[in-house]
DNA sequence: CCATCATTTCATCACCCGTAGAATTCTCTT
DNA sequence: AAGAGAATTCTACGGGTGATGAAATGATGG
């Protein structure tokens, strides 16, 4: 019956914060397009004016949850330092890490949801990819375009984050994270027919 | 100023098959949720009643050019059916045609870009990599677990049509597609510092 | 206890959306 | 020539959208 007293709540709870994470939620689930204002109003029980009021806009509100957290660059910059063996193996655990973890995971999803259609959020993954995933890791790498081949090693990460969470491809999607850090060398030379590379050579190397 | 006259149009144009190209370009650069039947028929010169006329409702239109063509099966079979050796090479080719030529590309976009929130295209797009691309290379694995193989080889295409075409990541966007061609394991090698993972390793094997 | 300020809701605005039914015009068969 | 059926537009419904400005309410510091 009641609707809801206007003005000021009593408690100091943090509305702020409670939009930020329905809105975290609402995108990761339908995307920048397929979510409005008024449902994450909704979801945070709150009017829609005041997502605005907080946030200034749709668009800002996206801006806003898509900060990378600080302490992510840290563990990248752990991976990046480590020793040169099993780096690839290493930066696909915490990036498969990320995506299980469900704090973060959210945050990931509504990137990567709305990424193909919002320039913003294309813009997000952008950045994500190469300047905090893989810009640590391109000084290390003595070949030749080392940038193209950067950016390739990041297309397997952002690939396989759309088939195993996104799209949900079953095979990859059920698999235990485990299966998919070997990386996906291990399956290619099956086509050669040979039946040999099995897993690990690159540790091996 | 003369309001188009409404009735039959003199001459027979295909006006159906006019509005479904419309809609998929439309589709492909936009998405699902960001595109509008108006925006269709404004494209195709057209009344939004008769998109809705011809396709039932946005989702059977969408549906309409998701369909996959014929010729692309027989395709697949060959390189299927070719030789042990470098049958990776053939896949990553074959799937980088698709999108260069300029009548598949937008199909192909408008599916991936539409995938990640509509539910009918992400459907289509396991059926894609799952059945068409990867479901006549299954049988030719002897691997543990061929299903997970092939389904990650799917998803590094995945990942790499959207780096290249969709998120459009600088490195990956302007290459040519020859440098794409040799796997990808051809860049890890390098994280392990040895330099010497150059190329074609698969080929010689 | 009063003034200020942050928080919250209300009431709108001006659009855009997908879909449906009826009316109009043309083509084709007979 | 007539009648049937296909192609096309018109009009409209019910609803959702992002944004704005004003009002109400509570907390806070003097």
């Amino acid at each position: 019956m009641s609707s809801p007293r206007r003005g000021r709540r009593p408690g100091g709870a943090d509305t702020r914060q409670a939009i930020l994470s329905h809105a975290r939620t609402a995108f990761a689930e339908r995307g920048y397009d397929g979510t409005s204002l008024r449902e994450v109003a909704r979801l945070a029980g709150v009017d829609p004016a005041l997502v605005t009021h907080y946030f200034g806009s749709k668009d800002r509100l996206f801006a806003a949850l898509m900060r990378i957290p600080d302490n992510l660059s840290a563990q990248i910059a752990a991976v990046a330092a480590g020793p040169d063996a099993e780096r690839g193996d290493r930066l696909v655990r915490l990036f498969l890490g990320l995506w299980e973890h469900e704090a973060t995971r959210k945050s990931l999803m509504a990137v990567f949801r709305s990424a193909v259609s919002h320039p913003r959020a294309a813009e997000g993954l952008r950045g994500f990819v190469s300047d905090a995933l893989l810009g640590p890791l391109v000084a290390r790498l003595s070949l030749p375009n080392p940038r193209l081949r950067a950016a390739l090693a990041g297309s397997q990460l952002v690939g396989l984050a759309i088939v195993r969470y996104i799209v949900r491809l079953e095979a990859v999607a059920s698999a235990d994270p485990e299966e998919l850090v070997p990386d996906p060398r291990s399956s290619f030379p099956s086509w050669d027919g040979d039946g040999t590379g099995e897993q690990g050579r690159l540790r091996r190397r």
